[in-house]
DNA sequence: AACTATTTATAAGA
DNA sequence: TTCTTATAAATAGTT
């Protein structure tokens, strides 16, 4: 459709290709929202040029929402992309934020509040409910503090741990001490 | 472009509707190859129909690795839509995988193997080195097991805790014993 | 950035 | 549905 039948194969000449870029990323763009009013559709276009430039369009539904629609379907070929071209952790972050989020939610109507919980003692008096809210709790910890809650987290369970075998060492002392003055009391008063 | 001008609004008749939405679907198509082929650049077009099929192209580059350089850009909104309507969290679970690979390597340089992760008591009494440890250990746990491993470790912990503290109690019941035996003992030896 | 000769897409009809 | 065809729309080359 112009002065000439145009052969679709890579333009050479660079400047009419990037006149031509520009005139039919338009067209197509004009053409996908035509078909989402048409056709009651959404349509996705994401356009990436030669020198890297983004362009991108949504009607319809929003782009995020078109991208999950398609994540949806596609989870296990992006899987593998994802892995192939690791190294980049930026969306594990975003996706950590969410889960997160969400964690945060389920503690708040477990009754925990946020505060609480890095104050961990009465949770570990009370064993019966630690798996449900010792796993937000620690979900919250480990990322929503960036790791560094989490060393707390850790340190504080290895204080109580420590206190309790310190304490239970002395108890066997005190133990100890007890039992042999009792043996040596009544050794005594076998004496007499 | 057709018999009559057609005015971009929503096409009533169902039936005409649905062979508009094909027909145009497929120029659309034609037409984000051409541009791609044309500007030696990448297209993705994703397309929702009213009843929800997902029809998708992509050119140049692969759909998923178009999705990623879409994705860079927009991490934030996405990140916002995501939890505007969560509750799927098959992507996390995704990442997830990613992140565990990455930690299990960590561990693995810190000469922890995954064997050893589970049992816990040895770790737990080198408190010293337990951060570093403790969080691959835990990372490992609560991904790469799917939670199950997590609770496991969780109830180690609560175990142990649990057990230290009956042990406590234990000791303390038996020092009262003694205590009061020693009591009656010089009590009596005084009588004597 | 406009213009326009042509090609291309497609709406309606068969 | 698929094909046909008149017409609208897009756009290649030009200015």
């Amino acid at each position: 459709m112009g002065r000439r039948k145009a052969e679709i194969k890579r333009i050479e000449n660079k400047s009419s290709r990037q006149v031509t870029f520009c005139k039919r990323r338009n067209g197509l763009m004009k053409k996908a929202r035509q078909l989402s009013v048409l056709c009651e559709s959404s349509v996705a276009l994401l356009i990436v040029s030669s020198t890297g430039k983004l362009y991108s369009s949504s009607s319809g539904d929003s782009m995020a929402k078109i991208l999950k629609r398609y994540e949806i379907q596609h989870a296990d070929e992006l899987k593998t992309v994802d892995l192939a071209e690791k190294g980049r952790s930026y969306l594990s972050h975003e996706e950590l934020l969410e889960i997160v989020q969400c964690k945060l939610e389920e503690a708040k109507s477990d009754n925990i509040s946020v505060e609480s919980l890095i104050s961990l003692e009465e949770q570990f008096k009370s064993a019966q409910s630690i798996t449900r809210a010792g796993k937000n709790m620690l979900w919250t910890l480990l990322v929503f503090g960036s790791c560094f809650q989490f060393d707390k987290f850790l340190n504080l369970m290895m204080e109580l741990v420590k206190t309790l075998q310190e304490k239970e060492k002395l108890l066997r002392e005190e133990n100890k001490v007890l039992a042999s003055q009792l043996t040596k009391m009544e050794k005594n008063r076998f004496l007499e």
